[in-house]
DNA sequence: ATAAACTTTCACAAATTACTGAAAGTTTAA
DNA sequence: TTAAACTTTCAGTAATTTGTGAAAGTTTAT
């Protein structure tokens, strides 16, 4: 396999596993493009590698540079903006865990909340409501926690002495 | 909040996180339905209670016995085939992890590996490319491998002490 | 064998999501 | 202050995903 064949592969898997960490095609490919490029690059330079839009390249640079992923590289005598994104993966992962959780696990755990904290009327169907819903804010709030941690600071060493744990 | 308004809370609440555990809405409402339910519920019950089609229905139910989630539950002296879903949030969480793993993750691991053992022909993007997707590559596996030991039997033992790790 | 009771399939429709391209906006240099 | 170089916005379009409903299929009782 050659370097254009493997980069094409790359780009392609990743952007289809975009869905996985919730963002889409487009997003998780500009980014795949800049975590494997030596330099930063324009937007120019994006458009013409994944044959996109001018508007769609602009609207997912900026919803990585809000997700903290992507950053503006001043080059220095040109006037053109140049994008790069962050390259260490743990860094990466830990943006990505706690930008989910604080789009979508904290809402959810909010509403789990809420309804298994109604009052209990006496009937089964109200007791079934409040006991499972309990349950799943438990293990949601429990995921929640222990994904942002394990992703976060100590990793190196916590990551470490995990695996050695579950093997 | 009275016993209806929170059952449609966490029915809406839970369809719409299903794209987090990469199912659609209707399914992850379905589930939900079944999840709080005192009884196995009738294709007919499913269909009224969350005002979806037979045809519907019936794709989403097969989704989710083809993921291991629900299973049909024959009453006695019923014609009619009744549906009931796993109960116990843990195994929930176990089935979940381990599909999305076999289906999702295991390919893109497998791409990892492939393109970060191209031949190195000495070029500096080329040596970008297979440190990257090496680094991404360790990262994915470990994890893959974290979430489903994590998730997997020794369970209660497991979190109990990870959460005493980490306050 | 027949028909009633029920489930599945699938062509088409609806809804959602993503993309385009051109116009509007911004910045810089002279 | 002007105009060139560049970026953003957004209305409209395209692509994708999800849902419908009726016809076809299956099972069971008689």
């Amino acid at each position: 396999m050659k370097y254009q064949e493997a980069k094409d592969k790359f780009i392609n898997t990743w952007g289809s596993l975009g869905s996985l960490w919730g963002i889409n095609k487009a997003m998780a490919q500009i980014q795949a493009l800049l975590f494997i490029s030596t330099h930063p690059l324009s937007m120019e330079d994006i458009m013409e590698d994944l044959k996109i839009s001018r508007g769609n390249t602009s609207m997912n640079l900026r919803q990585l540079m809000d997700w903290g992923i992507v950053s503006k590289t001043l080059i220095p005598g040109e006037r053109k903006e140049y994008f790069s994104t962050e390259k260490d993966v743990q860094e990466l992962a830990r943006i990505v865990a706690k930008e989910r959780s604080r789009r979508e696990i904290k809402p959810v755990v909010k509403v789990l909340k809420e309804v298994s904290s109604i009052t209990d009327d006496g009937t089964e169907k109200t007791k079934e409501l409040i006991k499972q819903t309990a349950a799943l804010h438990e293990l949601t709030e429990t995921a929640d926690i222990m994904i942002n941690k394990l992703v976060s600071q100590q990793q190196n060493w916590i990551t470490k002495s995990l695996l050695k744990l579950f093997k």
